[in-house]
DNA sequence: TTTAAAAAATGATTTTTATCATACAAATCG
DNA sequence: CGATTTGTATGATAAAAATCATTTTTTAAA
């Protein structure tokens, strides 16, 4: 069993904060899990309990809309903690969280994370910080939403990914969405998504290849996104 | 000078959670500002340096956006606490707040939250549940925007004003928006949203007199917004 | 009170986006 | 391996929404 004191999550997250004995009782009481992808971690509505480390991969944070599509809210990677939210407000999960690519996660009872609240400050400090983050992210994205074309939004989310996630030896983006999962991220239907990136594509911006992607002009999806 | 011990702020915010000593504290170290309706209390990028507390009025926050439009993130009435988030992220304002009516607000400054923030474990727990709650509306209303059309979004947002600011007593609801800023909480243009309003108008579900809107047909606007 | 300015309303038109239909490609499975 | 399913692409069309122009109403100011 690991030892947290190493894991990648400390080195990004709130945990940070917790000393040598704190980690040596989170090790003892966390539980780990390997997520294939296209499985979920928990679902909207679950109540979770606790937080999940994401020590490797990638997942998809969605909300199922009225209209029957998934809208991804966020993408969350290794070094992550998910699931604070709805912890901390004492509610079930407001979002779905799936697998995008293999995963390996750990999970962390409530009991221990609210522990480590009342005896470490900075522990509190920090996770609140990455809370404020989230909000500042999700209002901006809100914004968007609310006030760009989807066009603009396609070269925006297309730059996020880039920056985000990197690339692969080959320039393409690293992480792999199908068109309809870029199209949920966007807010827009498939074809459309599809469409703007043909488009985009015959404008030389970005190329298509089977499912990858590889921005050609990053200077001008920068001045499209705006 | 008022002692806060009796303010509304204190029944509806983190603040309950205080002392009377903390009370006191903080009540010899505030300021008192009265807000003509259409002045702003901070706007976006200033540095606010601790936050300010609502004792009575309502507010807009809004970003501006890259077209040049206002969008309204949210409305703040008087109980609720205003710039936690960037106090806590240690950044500039995120968001302006401009007064829709005149307002009483308190500013508390940094220095005196943080003490709280250490000395006072509940404290900081609910300021935590407060921004936990809010990163789960800016969620909700993200998604609203991606996936909604303008006239969901539009009864969604007659609803809310509704439920959440109540009406005069002639039935209109209470909270005065011009059509421009109604357009900029749906994130629309503002003829279309004075398009739909008629529209709802001619269906019987609202009515238009002089800039006061009366929703006559709630289920009906119910149904519209899914 | 009259006038000027701002806000609201409506029409005409264009642009954007969704939807439906279909074709094609690629991954999956027996 | 071929057959079937799933994902991607593209065309045609409809619907939604933005934009521009103009009129009417309301508000504020002289």
């Amino acid at each position: 069993m690991g030892k947290c004191e190493q894991c990648i999550v400390r080195q990004f997250s709130a945990l940070k904060a917790l000393s040598k004995e704190e980690l040596l009782r989170m090790a003892d009481c966390k539980t780990s899990y390997t997520i294939k992808k296209g499985e979920s971690i928990f679902e909207e509505g679950e109540t979770t309990n606790g937080v999940f480390c994401v020590k490797d991969g990638v997942c998809k944070m969605t909300k199922l809309s009225a209209n029957g599509k998934d809208q991804i809210v966020k993408l969350a990677k290794s070094g992550e903690l998910l699931g604070q939210r709805s912890m901390i407000s004492d509610e079930p999960a407001n979002l779905s969280a799936v697998a995008l690519e293999d995963m390996e996660v750990c999970f962390v009872p409530k009991s221990e994370i609210m522990q480590f609240f009342n005896q470490n400050n900075q522990f509190s400090m920090n996770m609140m910080k990455t809370i404020c983050g989230d909000l500042k992210d999700a209002d901006d994205h809100m914004v968007s939403m609310a006030q760009k074309s989807v066009k603009e939004r396609l070269a925006e989310t297309l730059l996020y990914l880039h920056d985000s996630f990197g690339t692969n030896a080959d320039g393409s983006l690293r992480i792999q969405l199908s068109r309809e999962e870029l199209a949920g991220m966007i807010g827009t239907a498939t074809e459309s998504c599809i469409r703007l990136l043909s488009e985009f594509n015959k404008n030389g911006w970005v190329d298509l290849t089977g499912k990858k992607i590889t921005i050609k002009n990053k200077n001008q999806l920068k001045k499209i996104s705006e």
